[in-house]
DNA sequence: ACCGATGCTGAGCATTTGCCCAGCATTGCT
DNA sequence: AGCAATGCTGGGCAAATGCTCAGCATCGGT
């Protein structure tokens, strides 16, 4: 019963097209442009071929989210398991293309149940991924859990790398580069050997450490 | 010339209330939820009355974020002018609805022009702001600028509650405990006279900072 | 008593949207 | 040769949208 129309093979080419369509224009005009109209005209395919393989515009959404998130993950989990996890993991977050993706899904999130459900989900695979491997990296490197939790160092690092292309988006950049540089001085520190979380290493007068 | 069309007055009362109604629209549903019909039915008015005041949907959404963010600007100038200005712009940072609406008008701005430029031109006046009000609280603390320059400390803050929000709004919560006792426990530190930018100040057994 | 400004509304138009149906071609299987 | 599955499309419908226009009511000032 349910639906008796018929719908188009999850393996035809055309079926990738109108994917491909509907994420790019996502990423440039953002998800109130993907309509099936819209996405036919970019795939420069017929509006109908949208609803012969997608039930409803909702199945799109999703399926482009998931397409990109299973990817995502494979490519996070050969990330992070290389020999400099940390910068990996962080070159890995600051991409561009599937941060804004990600934060367009994000914003269509809040009125489409369907995609705020699937959305959670992987959102919390990546994150105890990265916990899982960040866990590694900070025991490795003689940083307390207590003191900088695996799951602070995950968040901070994705929203920064968040925040930072939504405001590039806007056209912003002021501060921008001492983040990054910021972060990355930290993320060399950590995985050179040398411990220290967040504290500079020279401390601008202030005596060295008493260390012993 | 331009548009002939009678526009009404900018304290009319009404329009308050459409202002309104679009904002918790905006907040609830997204803004996708904000058309001229649906911002009537949830004032209670007539869909005509929307066009009456905004001479498009544009000039209403900019007039809801103008409202929101003049009033932004004036709220965190008093934080920072306070004695704590570090634990009061997090706590101004972290308040869910605005950064809610933040968020949902940064995803607006994707495919509006005239939004896109408007958000641009008060993140950058928060932003300075910030700037200003950081470079006092660093240099107060004894942290160089070089090390962990102002601009930094404030993306790090805005960008962490921003994605906090959005979590939450998905239904996510892991690591926020964590992310944020981190973010306070420095700020404490900071703010208390001690100086130590992200420097966990108990060491795991190291001996309590040689004061004197 | 008059007039202009202001608040508001009924009616409507052109456009876009999601989605469906019936049916045509082609392809591969038997 | 026959048949089912698959890809695709012309045509269409009901709903929603942005926006306009002409006009009615009220009210403060003169």
């Amino acid at each position: 019963m349910a639906t008796r129309r018929r719908i188009g093979a999850p393996d035809a080419k055309n079926r990738a097209v109108l994917l491909d369509a509907a994420e790019r224009l996502m990423l440039e005009e953002g998800y109130a442009a993907v309509s099936s109209r819209r996405v036919a005209r970019q795939a420069g395919l017929k509006p109908q071929l949208v609803h012969y393989y997608f039930r409803t515009m909702d199945e799109l959404f999703l399926e482009v989210f998931r397409r990109r998130a299973e990817e995502g993950l494979r490519e996070q989990a050969r990330a992070l398991a290389g020999d400099r996890p940390l910068r990996a993991l962080w070159e890995f977050a600051t991409q561009p293309e599937a941060t804004g993706l990600t934060m367009e899904f994000a914003a269509l999130a809040n009125h489409r149940k369907s995609v705020r459900d699937e959305i959670a989900r992987y959102a919390e695979r990546f994150r105890a991924q990265e916990i899982q491997a960040l866990t590694g990296v900070l025991e490795r490197a003689g940083i307390s859990a207590d003191d900088c939790p695996p799951a602070a160092v995950a968040i901070f690092l994705t929203s920064l790398s968040r925040v930072v292309v939504m405001e590039k988006a806007l056209g912003m950049s002021a501060g921008h580069d001492e983040a990054f540089a910021f972060v990355e001085r930290r993320i060399h520190e950590i995985e050179s050997g040398r411990q220290s979380v967040g504290a500079p290493s020279g401390r601008t007068g202030a005596p060295p450490p008493a260390s012993g």
